[in-house]
DNA sequence: CGGCTGTACTG
DNA sequence: CAGTACA
DNA sequence: GCCG
């Protein structure tokens, strides 16, 4: 193997991903001088205070908990930063511990700062996460505020700027903190002057609901025939809980941990958009408005500035390479990567910024540390000038033919789509996917979307009164572009929904709307359940002669929550929520939510989901916080 | 070293 | 069943 | 290619 990294370094700190173990300490991790306090309470658990407190000192900094008992004084005194949940746990917390005024050079930050930091493997400006005033330095306010925070300087790169203080004996162990020798100068709330309650977003913390509890119980009842009461229960509550790793106690604790940072990547520095706020339709009713307005001006903004767009527009590359090659796997991995590093919120000045970032390893890092070096990817140079995987990309972008289909065109002699075009073998779907080509690879405004919205809501209502049409995909995620319409249909009353996708997809294309059919759909087996009808096709953009990609697809409303969770997406979201829901003992898809109980080696899905009315009940049961649509593009 | 999301149409 | 597609 |  390659031992890139650093000289001088030992190649294991870089790689040792954010070191759940103390033993790998990077001395000059982000964390360096930093002293921090965790103040508990505020719904975090002890158990996770003690998980940050491993990462900060893995990562050069010590910290340590202020549980319970009197304690410490002389802690408060030389911390850099106190964190707590809230504002208010940290108040009642110092002031019961009689410290009001002697944290002199700390500075009070949220919770949500650490998570951001281990999320972005960088001291993150500490700005935004600042917890309000509280009094307790008042006596050394005169302190006249330099505007930058220890060890943050306008957040950009992180720990160099730091004195060098101490060579810090960053202990590891939970000795009384060294003193960082001064130099450091003590801001504390300098940006008072921000208007606070928005500074400290309330962390919620996922509580593990009982679900699980009662979901074993059930699950169980049903195969023992046990009440499953609690401790005594038989065998299969002890090896559900097995399975699901709770004996170890910390498995369910590092896959909720995992979620959060997961999900602290895409949220931080993402201001949200205001009036964005409730246009989902699941918070006041449970469908969505009949009339327009829930999306035809939805939630705005798109993602923000990829700031390392020179490095990602590599990846990004390299990624759609392993797609046309058909090795999904590297793709899912680049994709990923991308998803991640186009979010940090710095731009990467040394791939040892990314050490510990997840999802992205030592030969991204690599990769990433070539381009800011030669601004180049020698690999990705020699897969580009390749002709014949040239030609691959090419025939794959074609919508129904994928790899396979691609190497088989290629190994037939074909060279171009000219050539293509002539080749009988090909599917419908690929003739049309190269009838279309051009027209499917193009993109739409929101107005475009918005003015298709209009129209397929008009014929859906005007055929089925009451009917619920909403647009999902990419357009709900708040995306400027879309490359497609994606309607997801149902009715309130639960049933008149069927048989609907052939009536309205007759109506649709009677009235020239509709012009190809790419996929069609079961013509419905009316009488008993059909949960779902899905029809993809070829649709006119009013007002011209252009066409685009348009799916519908009709839902009872039984599984309208989750299905709406499923067509929102984007993918990546839609795998990371579902592999944390197995994880945590659920499976999840667009007909529900779905309590799993393993036992040995077998798996058993219950039948019947959890109740889901909306989206935040899918998002609850799982105890994971809600995201809004626009906070799902991983 | 093995798993990496879950589902549905097409041919 | 393999291949492709949808999020 | 990444992760446990």
């Amino acid at each position: 193997m390659k031992r890139s990294p650093g000289p001088g370094r030992p190649a294991r700190a870089s790689c040792k991903r954010t070191a759940s173990d103390p033993l790998v300490v990077q001395k000059d991790g982000i964390f360096r001088d930093v002293h921090m306090v965790l103040i508990p309470g505020g719904g975090i658990l002890e158990k996770q205070l003690q998980i940050w407190c491993r990462k900060v000192t893995a990562l050069g900094g010590s910290c340590r908990t202020l549980s319970s008992g009197p304690t410490t004084a002389d802690v408060i005194d030389v911390a850099t930063h106190i964190a707590a949940a809230t504002t208010a746990r940290l108040e009642q917390r110092m002031e019961k511990v009689e410290l009001v005024g002697r944290a002199a050079r700390a500075v009070a930050v949220s919770f949500k700062w650490l998570e951001e930091c281990l999320a972005s493997a960088a001291q993150v400006p500490v700005d935004n996460f600042l917890l309000r005033e509280v009094g307790w330095y008042e006596h050394d306010k005169e302190g006249p505020t330099g505007s930058e925070q220890p060890g943050t300087a306008g957040g950009a790169c992180p720990a160099p700027l730091m004195e060098h203080v101490t060579a810090k004996a960053a202990s590891p162990g939970y000795e009384p903190l060294p003193l960082p020798t001064s130099g450091l100068s003590l801001p504390l709330n300098n940006s008072l002057s921000l208007d606070d309650s928005t500074n400290c977003p309330a962390l919620s913390h996922p509580s593990p609901s009982n679900d699980r509890v009662q979901r074993e119980g059930t699950a169980c009842g049903v195969r023992a025939g046990s009440d499953g009461s609690d401790d005594e229960a038989g065998p299969c509550v002890r090896d559900a809980l097995q399975a699901r790793g709770a004996r170890g106690g910390s498995r369910e604790e590092r896959l909720q941990e995992w979620m959060r940072t997961e999900v602290a990547l895409r949220r931080q520095g993402r201001p949200r958009e205001e009036g964005a706020e409730t246009q989902d339709g699941c918070e006041a009713s449970q469908y969505p408005e009949v009339d327009d307005e829930s999306t035809l001006e939805g939630a705005e903004g798109d993602i923000p500035l990829d700031l390392n767009e020179h490095i990602t527009r590599h990846l990004r590359e390299l990624k759609d390479i392993y797609e046309a090659l058909g090795d999904e796997w590297r793709a899912l991995t680049y994709r990923r990567a991308v998803g991640v590093l186009e979010r940090l919120s710095f731009r990467i000045a040394s791939a040892e910024q990314l050490a510990g970032v997840m999802g992205v390893g030592q030969q991204v890092r690599d990769k990433v540390k070539e381009i800011l070096g030669t601004g180049r990817l020698a690999k990705l140079d020699s897969l580009q000038s390749d002709a014949k995987l040239r030609v691959l990309r090419l025939f794959s972008s074609v919508f129904g033919v994928g790899a396979k289909t691609a190497l088989e065109l290629y190994s037939r002699g074909h060279r171009s789509l000219a050539d293509l075009r002539g080749d009988p073998s090909l599917s419908r779907q690929a003739q049309l996917g190269l009838r279309y080509y051009e027209e499917i690879g193009a993109k739409m405004s929101r107005d475009d979307v918005a003015r298709i919205h209009a129209l397929v809501q008009a014929q859906a209502e005007s055929i089925c009164p009451g009917v619920s049409c909403e647009v999902t995909g990419s357009y709900r995620r708040g995306r400027i572009m879309c490359g497609d319409v994606d309607f997801l249909v149902t009715h309130p009353d639960g049933k008149s929904h069927r048989g609907l996708l052939a009536r309205l997809h007759q109506r649709l294309t009677a009235i020239g709307f509709l012009m190809a059919d790419l996929r069609s759909f079961d013509d419905d087996d009316q009488g008993g359940g059909a949960l779902c009808q899905t029809y993809l096709g070829m649709c006119r953009l009013p007002g011209t002669d252009d066409h685009r990609r348009i799916d519908i697809k009709v839902y009872s409303a039984a599984v309208y929550a989750c299905a709406l969770v499923h067509f929102t997406g984007n993918e990546v979201f839609n795998r990371k929520v579902r592999f944390f829901a197995l994880q945590t003992g659920f499976k999840l898809s667009e007909y529900g939510l779905f309590p799993v109980t393993k036992i040995g080696k077998r798996k058993f899905v219950d039948k019947t989901s959890l109740p889901c009315a909306t989206e935040r009940d899918v998002f609850a049961h799982l105890g994971l916080e809600y995201l809004e649509p626009h906070e799902r593009n991983w």
